[in-house]
DNA sequence: ACATTACGTGCAAGCCCTTGCACAAACATT
DNA sequence: AATGTTTGTGCAAGGGCTTGCACGTAATGT
């Protein structure tokens, strides 16, 4: 048997609701009698019992995490990893835990959102990824329960969630790609339907608009998906209408590699080419690869303190979002046109 | 309010333990009242509260996983997320949910574990690394509470714990070597406070002579940790001696780019390389890297069901380990010496 | 000196589910 | 017909903690 609240409150010859209200420091309590308390906890080594705390106050100081199972092409950059760091990391430095799962479709996420929901594991729900017209949005949202997500939500702008300034960070890299004297580029994404894409999308163009160059749509290439394959069609496709861009913008390091191979199969050379999220294959491909940093750690910590925030009810009004700041890295890719 | 098994209980006229029974399924209920039960609590919607069960019988159906919040070198690799995967599939597919922590040392770690198992949290614990002498493995032993470790404990063989063998891949690696023709191999590994370490040195040595070959000490190293430094460090210490092998075996990918680079260093071409881990870069590197994939996702799997038929007593008496095959991956580092 | 206001603590109900034991009814056994 | 077995349910006592309310005592005000 291990040791509760009533041997604690018996040797401290006091109740246990005094007991009790000693644990959340209560200051109905006088000192006195918190320090006896005290040390009766720590002679008898008690530690309160997590589950029971939980069923008396529906509270349980646990976040739940959903993780897509997908593909190689989520799990080949430490994207995920990083951000379940940052999660984890400034979620155990708040006292909560966290719980994930990983699911192969959003029709297994709402299962367990639903799971840990109505078995009230946790207290508030985290989202990894984020599709256009999210059912886990929605499901969350007809709960009624706290979430937030990382990335930004298209409809239910409402929605707490921590993104990037992906709409700066591309403009960035036309202007850096500008800067080295590259005049035509493309642009070479994943699906429309993840905001992601359109967010980086308008950065491109309205980047190239400032500058007054204008937007040639046979440079704009968008795949199904973010892998290296769709980078490698979509540049073919490019290619063999008769384009010949001097640089390329992608939105995924994996989508830059599909379109370096592409050029290399054509034996060209001259063309620079960006990523997104900074892989390690990008730093040892060559070209090394020039590429945004999103700063996944970052993102995890800022969605696990939102979150968190919103549990208990501090979060500030008006500061339902949060933005990350991405970092350019500079690498062969985008030397200056020789 | 949410639904409780009492509005079941009273919707389907019964007792609240039968209807905690027909949710066990339970045979001493007749099978008509168990589907009027599970009508009621269809229609009602009823989803059992986990806090109460877990409080109730004392078990939660959680498992808390310990990581490690570590440099680079851990996280640059897909050998955690991958064995992340592995256990959070296999966990979830037995209905277990996963907590995790990361933790900055040994004492941290066994903060989080100490909290885990007072709190009573989870019902076992997975560690995903191990040290010499591991005080977390020390203090589940004294406390006496379940859990399994990936790698092989050097003290407390009786731990649960899965593993590669670590010996064989190395043997493997050195037939390899010598059928490609490399007769003169370089050893560089780890600490060998890791048993990692040890099992792959004792491996190189037995293919060694196995095949006649003598051991020369002066072509094993041993680093402070696994990181490209220290097998850069280590390959220029085996060159600088005078010596000249042929082949170098490593224990990790990041030494094996040490390595790489402190031959490059010397201008040194023909020198084969082997890794471990089959890390992404080992696919982009020039030259590609030969390496052992010691597939952790399935080290994962088998760390959680393992654990699971533990905590469950469904273990298999002489059943307390397994072994993960390895798989080598050769690639150009290994091309037949010219 | 009496009324009022803190102050510190205890009572007991509640959170939701499990399970050993008891028990009534139905059936089988002599 | 009397006794013994099953079979199917219910009772009630937990499991360990929280918290609204009540209450006695001491301090304050007039």
């Amino acid at each position: 048997m291990r040791v509760t609240i009533n041997e604690v409150a018996q040797k401290a010859d006091v109740s246990t609701s005094t007991v009790s209200r000693v644990i959340h420091d209560n200051p109905r309590i006088s000192d006195e009698t918190k320090s006896r308390v005290r040390a009766a906890m720590k002679e008898l080594g008690y530690y309160p019992n997590a589950l029971a705390r939980g069923l008396a106050n529906s509270t349980t100081r646990n976040l739940g995490l959903i993780l897509p199972n997908s593909s190689e092409d989520l799990f080949l950059n430490p994207f995920f990893i990083e951000a379940i760091r940052g999660i984890g990391v400034e979620s155990q430095g708040r006292g909560y835990n966290i719980m994930f799962s990983f699911s192969n479709n959003e029709e297994e996420e709402v299962g367990f959102i639903r799971n840990y929901i109505k078995s009230r594991w946790v207290d508030g729900i985290i989202l990894l990824t984020i599709r256009e017209n999210d059912r886990c949005v929605a499901y969350l949202q007809e709960k009624n329960f706290p979430f937030v997500v990382i990335g930004r939500p298209d409809k239910a702008d409402d929605a707490l969630w921590v993104n990037n300034d992906n709409f700066h960070a591309v403009y960035e890299v036309v202007n850096l790609l500008a800067d080295r004297g590259y005049r035509s580029m493309a642009f070479i994404g994943g699906p429309e339907s993840f905001s992601v894409t359109r967010d980086r999308l308008d950065g491109f163009k309205k980047a190239l608009s400032v500058r007054g160059i204008p937007v040639n749509q046979n440079l704009i290439g968008l795949g199904s998906n973010f892998s290296e394959e769709e980078g490698r069609r979509n540049m073919k496709a490019i290619l063999s209408s008769g384009s010949r861009p001097d640089a390329v913008v992608t939105t995924d390091d994996h989508i830059a590699f599909g379109v370096l191979a592409a050029l290399a199969d054509e034996g060209i050379q001259d063309v620079a080419v960006t990523g997104f999220n900074n892989t390690m294959r990008g730093r040892y491909q060559s070209p090394t690869l020039t590429s945004v940093d999103v700063n996944p750690a970052e993102l995890g910590r800022n969605a696990a303190s939102l979150l968190i925030e919103a549990v208990t009810g501090t979060i500030g009004a008006g500061s339902r979002h949060r933005i990350v700041e991405t970092k350019l890295i500079e690498r062969e890719s985008t030397e200056c046109r020789s």
